[in-house]
DNA sequence: CAAAATACGTAACATACGATACAGCGCTCC
DNA sequence: GGAGCGCTGTATCGTATGTTACGTATTTTG
């Protein structure tokens, strides 16, 4: 079976003529980017001429050029996506149904943060801490246990911390306390759920600032979301993993406790003598 | 010192205008490729028009739109050339919080997972599918969440699955609906709480099998626990991570699952039609 | 509340890109 | 050594792509 271009290439590479193997090798040397660029820079690249560089791609089975360079770049995204389960794979021969599914998890993780700069995390965190409004939280079917466990957290170290559940028509109404100052966290990932994405526009035209946790393809609430938190969710199981963006919560949790540092560590005692 | 456009797209996009952000959301959800591909699939990706796109290229400071694509492809470059560089960078940034976190809680999964047996989970997953009793799930107070995420997701793939939540009076009293068929899945880390010691207590003299969540110094309930398991709670925080134990959770979750591939195959399509 | 400024999308435009026809060259085989 | 075939490059064409101008909607400011 036939997995890759660079494979396909290698394996016909014997029965072409000598400027598509040029091209070729050319490909195989810078691969797979010079295959990114334009007909004109690869053939100049090559040292042979446009209609060469056609021809081949042509050979290799592809209809046009643009479909070849599509090819590539779905190549290209598997391999970004899942950088250590190759190499790691191998490393876990047990093959029970645990290690493919923590590796997945990994580098969902991994790859999640990856795409999360330290910046946009200190922006949520300055806006979190920042304690002029109110923070409210709310989750999609799967995603509110995430909800609510962020918000247990938040809760202990500064006030005006809320967790919005229950049925639609009550969490609705609370909008009705929700202003410019304020802060909404959503957690909403496939299948998105309309009665979010409606709440998360009203809270928007009320001035509301969303930091929204969702995964790779967004959902539609990313349109209003001030903040946006792309979490991988890919896994072999039936059911898409939240594991990174519960990650991501945890390390949001404990950067704005340190942040708060003194008033929290104040809050916290001040719990304990109530018990 | 900005290196990557992903940098300088977190470092801009606080000044940005909302269709603009939305295409550098889009661009990091997916980074780079979606910004390799054309304008008119970048902007439908993005849900905005073309030259929105190229206003947000133009705020980042190229030329055109061809220019951006060579930095992206150039860095493309950078990066596959030199594999390591990728577990490489997340670490070069002088001690953002972010990465000493992540770190450790990757740390804390792969030794959660090391000290898990396939036969243990095997095991559990087992009782869990074996239909003849009813589960129940219970937290404490910051592990609750993920009872119910356990929760949302066994209840859809068989029946008879029961989160206990509220006062404790309430869930105290379903006690009397438990017996030696069933099954109880306890999360309890530290601080240990004693009203789920002793509900777990009373649960085990009925006869209830106990599966227990907890940390790497067991939660009283385990001299109760038919199963245990011992995550791994130790970050750089304030507070303790639950996130080793949530993908343990997960991966139960898509074992039993599996296992109960065709029945709960029908009952999802059961599922669906309800709505 | 009004007015200005900003932002966004629609539509027309120009360019540059991929595709193709054709001619020249080299190679092979009779 | 000549005729035929195949490979390659030049030049041209059509089109898809990036670009820009302009009108409308939205937000901000006085």
């Amino acid at each position: 079976m036939i997995s890759s271009i660079a494979e396909l290439i290698s394996d016909r590479i014997g029965a072409m003529p000598a400027g598509e193997r040029r091209a070729a090798q050319t490909l195989i040397a810078n691969y797979p980017l010079i295959g990114l660029k334009t007909v004109a820079e690869f053939s100049a690249a090559a040292g042979v001429s446009s209609p060469t560089i056609l021809r081949f791609v042509a050979r290799l089975g592809f209809q046009n050029y643009p479909e070849f360079q599509s090819s590539l770049q779905d190549e290209l995204a598997a391999q970004l996506q899942s950088p250590a389960s190759r190499t790691l794979s191998p490393s876990s021969p047990g093959g029970g149904a645990v290690s493919p599914m923590l590796e997945a998890t990994l580098d969902n993780m991994r790859e999640t943060f990856r795409h999360l700069s330290d910046k946009q995390l200190a922006d949520i965190v300055a806006k979190l801490a920042d304690r002029r409004g109110k923070t409210f939280l709310i989750g999609g079917r799967f995603t509110d246990p995430l909800a609510r466990y962020m918000a247990a957290h938040l809760a202990i170290i500064q006030p005006n911390v809320f967790h919005l559940a229950g049925q639609e028509s009550v969490w609705r109404d609370r909008l009705i306390d929700m202003g410019k100052r304020d802060v909404l966290i959503i957690f909403d990932i496939r299948r998105y759920q309309d009665s979010l994405v409606r709440f998360a526009e009203t809270a928007h035209q009320r001035g509301v600032q969303i930091v929204l946790f969702t995964d790779q393809w967004l959902s539609p609430i990313a349109r209003f979301a001030r903040h946006v938190i792309a979490g991988r969710t890919a896994v072999p199981s039936a059911w898409d993993s939240s594991a990174a963006l519960f990650v991501v919560a945890e390390t949001l949790i404990g950067a704005v406790t340190r942040q708060l540092e003194a008033d929290s560590a104040k809050r916290i005692r001040e719990l304990e003598s109530l018990r």
